[in-house]
RNA sequence: GCCCAGGUAGCUCAGUUGGUAGAGCAGGGGACUGAAAAUCCCCGUGUCGGCGGUUCAAUUCCGUCCCUGGGCA
């Protein structure tokens, strides 16, 4: 028998994803698989706006402080432990639901990714030296190794480039072949994407509140935390929206209310991609957030694709 | 009240020796194959404060009025 579809709740930042998740999850005996590039860090609450444990307790998240902020979580291992929950879910008789806001990570699960050759933190770092010294020298040997993949991305797009250069030296022949080779030709998942909106005001006025609400219940002293707890300045964890600005509270180099207001601004241009990113999600119904049979038009939306 | 300095894109400003104007930021659109909350690409018409005058032509020169800073009373 076939799994029915995977259910995924998308949709911009501060939308209301989560809250429709708990509902959803609840009506129809599910579980939820967080689809987010900073929740799985433990220690990272305020500024992911974890879900906290009332929502927790009504229902199981799978995803979520799975990994140690000093270490570099990835798009390779969120379909790894992705899959392993939604199969555990599963096998249980339960419902899996994804919610989260980590397109590239969706996209990932729903299609999957190419077969990675194995890793060589060496050779990157060299890249990177490289690339920091003359990015065009980087450049034109991608371009020479594989023109392909050079095409993909523009000549400035330093991540793109090196990761491609680096998968090329590594497998020994082109990172285009692997991309090809990686492509079953179908999708890993059958999805049903229920995708929130709000009118754009007021998607902005929730972020401003809930941004304000980060550094106001202690954002920066979760960072300081971070930092005593050997996580250095410049790790991945660190990149996140608002830990970054909060960062450089912490280092003195910005006023709590220049972060914040950074934060703000930042948290926007996130949402703005997201929604980018959705509109050319095939498979994608639209559903209005502010709804407020929101949950009732989600149940009727799944039975609509079959449920 | 008088004397300066300004009033140009949502904001901060540049500029036009007179031929209706352009940067940064903000904002918008897009790309996305193990860092993705990352990394990149593209997008600039606005009574040039109002009204008169000079001129073939005024945002630019002149007059006047209004507004905003600063100074003097």
């Amino acid at each position: 028998m076939t799994p029915s579809p995977l259910i995924v709740i998308a949709g911009p930042t501060a939308v209301g994803k989560s809250a429709l998740g708990v509902d959803l999850a609840e009506a129809i005996g599910g579980e939820i698989v967080s689809a987010d590039a900073f929740a799985v860090y433990r220690g990272m609450d305020i500024g992911t706006d974890k879900p906290d444990a009332v929502a927790r307790e009504r229902v199981r998240h799978h995803l979520v402080d799975v990994a140690d902020p000093r270490e570099a979580y990835s798009a390779g291992r969120f379909i790894q432990d992705a899959e392993a929950a939604i199969a555990d879910i599963r096998a249980r008789g339960r419902r899996p639901v994804v919610v989260g806001g980590t397109m590239f990570y969706i996209r990932a699960l729903r299609y999957g990714l190419f077969p990675e050759p194995p890793k060589d933190a060496a050779l990157r770092a060299r890249l990177e030296a490289e690339w920091d010294h003359d990015p065009r020298a980087v450049r034109a040997r991608l371009e020479e190794l594989d023109p392909l993949a050079a095409q993909r991305s523009a000549p400035t797009d330093r991540q793109r480039t090196l990761r491609a250069l680096e998968v090329c030296l590594v497998a020994g022949r082109p990172i285009s072949e692997l991309w090809a080779a990686g492509d079953p030709g179908e999708m890993r998942h059958a999805a049903v994407v229920l995708a929130l909106t709000r009118p754009r005001e007021e998607l902005r006025a929730r972020i401003q509140t809930r941004v304000e609400r980060m550094f106001s219940t202690g954002l920066v002293e979760e960072v300081g935390r971070l930092l005593e707890g050997g996580v250095p300045p410049q790790s991945h964890a660190l990149k996140a929206i608002g830990y970054r600005q909060a960062l450089g509270v912490v280092l003195g180099a910005w006023s709590a209310a220049e972060a914040r207001e950074a934060t703000v601004q930042a948290t926007r241009r996130l949402a703005k991609r997201q929604m980018t990113w959705l509109r050319s999600e095939p498979g994608v119904t639209w559903l209005e957030a502010a709804s407020p049979s929101l949950l009732e038009d989600a149940l009727r939306r799944l039975e609509a694709c079959g449920e």
